[in-house]
DNA sequence: AGACAATATTGATATTTGTCACTTTCGTTA
DNA sequence: TAACGAAAGTGACAAATATCAATATTGTCT
């Protein structure tokens, strides 16, 4: 138990039972029956939100948890030998971290919390205990391991060859459907990352990401003040991210919405 | 049990006990005892070597089994509406593919050898059924595809910020290292994908990608005579990389070697 | 509120890489 | 073996993006 009051207010503030987390169905989206969650539930541990900037843990530690992000937003880097960093992922709510570091036993990559974030926080050892038990643990994480593998692949599919426009118009089409996901808008919303992160993370200089959220706007396909973006035309911006697949091939849209 | 001969055949052409083959601690490098692996044997079948422009399975079609690489290689791809492909990745021995499909159940991508392969094919509904008995090939699995997700970070790496240098560099060492893995020379190998899958992979012009290849021989790094190699100074290789971690770091080197 | 630091935007210029056109080499098939 | 098409390499040029420099805006701290 924590001492101090604020950490109180939080717990019992955000002292949410997975079935009534809005994020369940993201989390535990197969069957999982009433019994088999209670047990979960014991071993999941809800943390105080952690403040912007705050880690969740450093590459080069030892991996003990996988999180999920309740609310707020995450964002997963290595530090380079310049002293730079290179920002391999952002993480928003519904999202799971940590899952590159089960095979190593330790973590590959830190993770900053980029605002007021709360995450729940699985200890791997308990899980892994816990699956011996129900199968359908283990099944359920092969599937959002299967997911997250899905959706490095499309990010690479972003990388792999797009101008700086596509590679921006896929980046905002991605988070947008993934707000939308979580329950939120798909057209309006914060992007909580720096233009710095977000130069960082698709390849291209901050100026450039800055000039073609001008271009954007000018054209008419959204409106943007600093990090509040409100999309007009997503089916446009959906088109210019150039990833809709060829002959036949309209049943596996690759730039994917969650 | 099959019933064509032409199965038969090539079923006793390539019958090797997972124990026996080159593979094997690459495949299921954790303690997985004797009984354990028979009955995962059982429901392994190893295809007959497929055919340099063949596929293991397209984008689109339902997801049935997973693939292991025996020998030989295989390259992922999406199809794009230009009629052009995206490469998503190359899989050499001791490599899994289609980890992807497992959360959609269906391939977002299609497989295709680069020369002749052969592979292990698992089917993973049996192998779902089984693991409810066996937690420790869940357990295995969970772990290959950390391994997964860890390199596909890595790609995001590669891509992320660097130049056509670097992004060569990067590939050529990840090559190296994973054949290297594999039991092979880590400076000396073939390339069996062409010089056009590389640079689509890797998102640069083919010329770029040639006269890259002209100058690193031109500075002495390595030889290359179409699709052979030899790396002359895989120091400096991994130097030109740019991946290396600043302070503290070298404990988690990110660009892998796996 | 004021001041400072961090972040974002804009413009001018340099560099890199892509594109186009052509040549060479290789591998396959007749 | 010759001939063809595919893949690879090279050069000239154009286009995209990075870099550098300056300014504007925002957020934070006192």
């Amino acid at each position: 138990m924590s001492k101090n009051k604020d950490t109180v207010v939080s717990l019992s503030k955000h002292k949410i039972a997975c079935k009534d987390c809005s994020l369940f169905q993201i989390c535990l989206p197969v069957g999982i029956n009433g019994e088999e969650l209670e047990r979960l539930e014991q071993i999941i541990q809800r943390r105080r939100p952690v403040k912007r900037g705050d880690h969740l843990y450093h590459g080069g530690e030892p991996f003990r948890s996988i999180y999920a992000v309740r609310s707020g937003s995450v964002k997963s880097y290595v530090p380079t030998k310049n002293g730079n960093e290179q920002v391999t992922g952002f993480h928003l709510p519904g999202e799971l971290l940590g899952l590159d570091a089960i095979n190593n036993k330790m973590h590959s990559c830190s993770a900053k919390a980029l605002e007021t974030t709360s995450v729940c926080e699985i200890p791997y050892d308990e899980f892994e205990l816990l699956s011996n038990e129900l199968p359908v643990l283990h099944r359920q994480l092969i599937m959002l391991m299967s997911k997250e593998i899905f959706e490095e692949e499309t990010h690479t599919l972003l990388l792999g060859k797009k101008s700086a426009e596509e590679r921006l118009a896929a980046y905002l089409f991605s988070i947008s459907s993934r707000y939308h996901r979580r329950g939120f808008s798909a057209s309006e919303f914060y992007l909580s990352m720096s233009r710095n992160d977000i130069g960082n993370y698709l390849g291209l200089a901050v100026e450039t990401v800055s000039r073609m959220f001008t271009r954007f706007q000018e054209e008419g396909l959204l409106s943007v003040e600093r990090k509040h973006i409100v999309i007009h035309d997503l089916e446009r911006l959906k088109m210019m991210t150039g990833a809709v697949p060829g002959k036949g091939g309209e049943q596996f849209f690759c730039l994917r919405s969650s």
